[in-house]
DNA sequence: AGGTCGTATCTAAACGTTTAGAATCGATGT
DNA sequence: ACATCGATTCTAAACGTTTAGATACGACCT
């Protein structure tokens, strides 16, 4: 059915050696004559390279296994993009899976990549799992860890430093006038929200912590349930900022006039809520980019990124269309 | 370095057919005995089965490429998780591409899924783009188009029906006491926009085509610039309707107050909006079985899904946890 | 002329499956 | 005893590529 390197080597009237050195720039060189020759075969018959025979033969699939806990989530969507776009720069797909947030879908995941013979493996952990890099990497699989990395693996991470970044986001407030900033994160101090209130805490200026599980709804229901609203916050996610301001926007809280806010995430959505949301933006490109060298063994210049503060409108500042009061 | 079949079989005492013939439950039958100690000595050498050498022989990959326009935005993101989860259902991986919206980057994607040998193709094809299946099924891949079809393709298409629903909308926009419904379009009537304000139009209620280019900054443009606030609209898509809400809350404009929002997509993100949004929903998860039925050549039980009205605040009507003035 | 080198090409053996066709082996029927 | 049959298993040929080793052929040197 379909042209294969024999056809294409026949009508070139050479042999299927040439037609690979020339289909992949090598490893043999190909007198300029010849190449132009195959080259020309190919196109004529509409030869298209069989990857999946390459990858028999090479060991190399070309495809990338992304798991992530949720790719609705606009956090990993954002992240999920950057991914394809450094893997597609380097020739590879991406296979992606969602975890669910649950480690017995993440294992199954994970399992069924590797059947597929990915050249490697880039996973956001769900929160609890075990390694499950351990099984993986016994094959001789390569696997970075992104964003988050299962307690007590020793296999590579590429996070953001947040550490700035918060301190950024509670300067900012302070500038704003806020003498006390408290602190939203979820249920546990698991993976990188750890960070984000080590830092928080590190800034010493005093605040209560608060917690609320994941999910909106949840942010919902604390906000609505607050006795008094904490003039200045920081939260941990989007995900519970966006929470945060439909709770406000149900409850009549003015945000930022009764209530400056500071998410971190600062994933595309950010700029869309109503207000905009000021945030600390996780270097989405640069921690794509980073994993997707690590995991072809590539040199990885730079350091670890740093977040950054973006500011917009929900910690107080204005913010260009919105009238100053 | 991997465990084979080959060593399953030396193991189980046994041939590689009969390796395979378990493994792949067939064709042929093995004796209960046999099975058994084939299972165990898989089991012992942690053996996996290599789908690229299996897809080599049998012409089945189990991949299945996905072309969307862009994975951020929460419409996609939401229909590509759910054709993730019936193809993880049928046992195959996904493999995604975007394609931004541009015709030659989907031309690109297309030709590099096809050389991973995908079992099928499923594409919300980029609006102007040329039927970029016309290659693909010349190779006789299997191709569904999901959501648009570009013009002039006979390939089969997955959309769901709006009529219903946006009639639907403005019914309830009418019960709202609105004698006006305008409706927000972008520039052009290509792919399911066009049947939404076909939709609109057919319902013969007075009110003005409004257009504005897809994206969320031109439809803030749109509102900040109206001069008398329409009273009611039906916004063609999530996104746009999202920049209208971002407009109203910079502007002032109180949803639904003064102006109630009906929007057309119902993302998950309408739930979370500032007001929530109602919203026409569309019936994605059957959108995506149909898809998945479609490309493996399986029967497609049930017509086309019905798009439905999902009532929440930007309407007028009360919502849980929002106060009715 | 004979040897040596370099370049370009060819031959053929993998890679790990799938699956027809052949083979084996009791059991059954005559 | 012998042919027949069914159930099970084995043998071996693909699938389309990659790539090491063998080969062919000038050019160059002595």
């Amino acid at each position: 059915m379909a042209v294969t390197m024999a056809d294409v080597a026949r009508r070139a009237g050479t042999s299927i050696a040439v037609v690979s050195y020339v289909v992949n720039d090598g490893p043999r060189p190909v007198a300029a004559r010849t190449r132009e020759r195959v080259i020309a075969a190919a196109a004529e018959l509409g030869y298209r390279h069989n990857r999946v025979a390459a990858a028999l033969r090479s060991g190399s699939s070309g495809l990338v296994g992304v798991v992530l806990p949720d790719t609705v989530n606009p956090y990993f969507a954002a992240l999920g993009r950057r991914l394809e776009e450094a893997l597609t720069a380097s020739g590879k797909l991406m296979v992606v899976a969602n975890s669910g947030y649950d480690g017995r879908r993440q294992a199954t995941a994970i399992e069924a990549l590797l059947g597929a013979q990915v050249d490697g493996l880039i996973i956001v952990s769900a929160s609890g799992a075990d390694d499950p890099a351990g099984p993986a990497t016994e094959e001789g699989a390569s696997v970075v860890y992104v964003h988050h990395r299962p307690p007590g693996s020793a296999t590579t991470l590429v996070a953001a430093d947040n550490e700035a970044g918060v301190a950024a986001a509670v300067a900012h407030l302070r500038e704003h006038g806020h003498a006390r900033i408290d602190f939203l994160a979820g249920p546990t101090d698991e993976g990188p929200v750890g960070d984000r209130v080590a830092a928080w805490r590190a800034t010493g200026v005093p605040g209560e912590l608060l917690r609320s599980a994941f999910g909106r709804a949840a942010a919902a229901r604390l906000v609505a349930g607050l006795g008094t609203v904490p003039r200045a916050l920081v939260v941990a996610t989007d995900e519970q900022a966006v929470g945060v301001l439909a709770a406000c926007g149900a409850a009549g809280v003015d945000v930022p006039g009764r209530l400056a806010l500071i998410s971190c995430d600062g994933s595309p959505e950010t700029a869309f809520t109503v207000p905009p949301l000021t945030a600390v933006e996780q270097p989405l490109a640069e921690m794509a980019r980073q994993s997707v060298r690590h995991l072809l063994g590539e040199p990885v210049p730079g350091g670890t990124p740093a977040a950054t503060l973006t500011v917009r409108r929900s910690c107080g500042c204005p913010h260009p269309g919105f009238p100053t009061p």
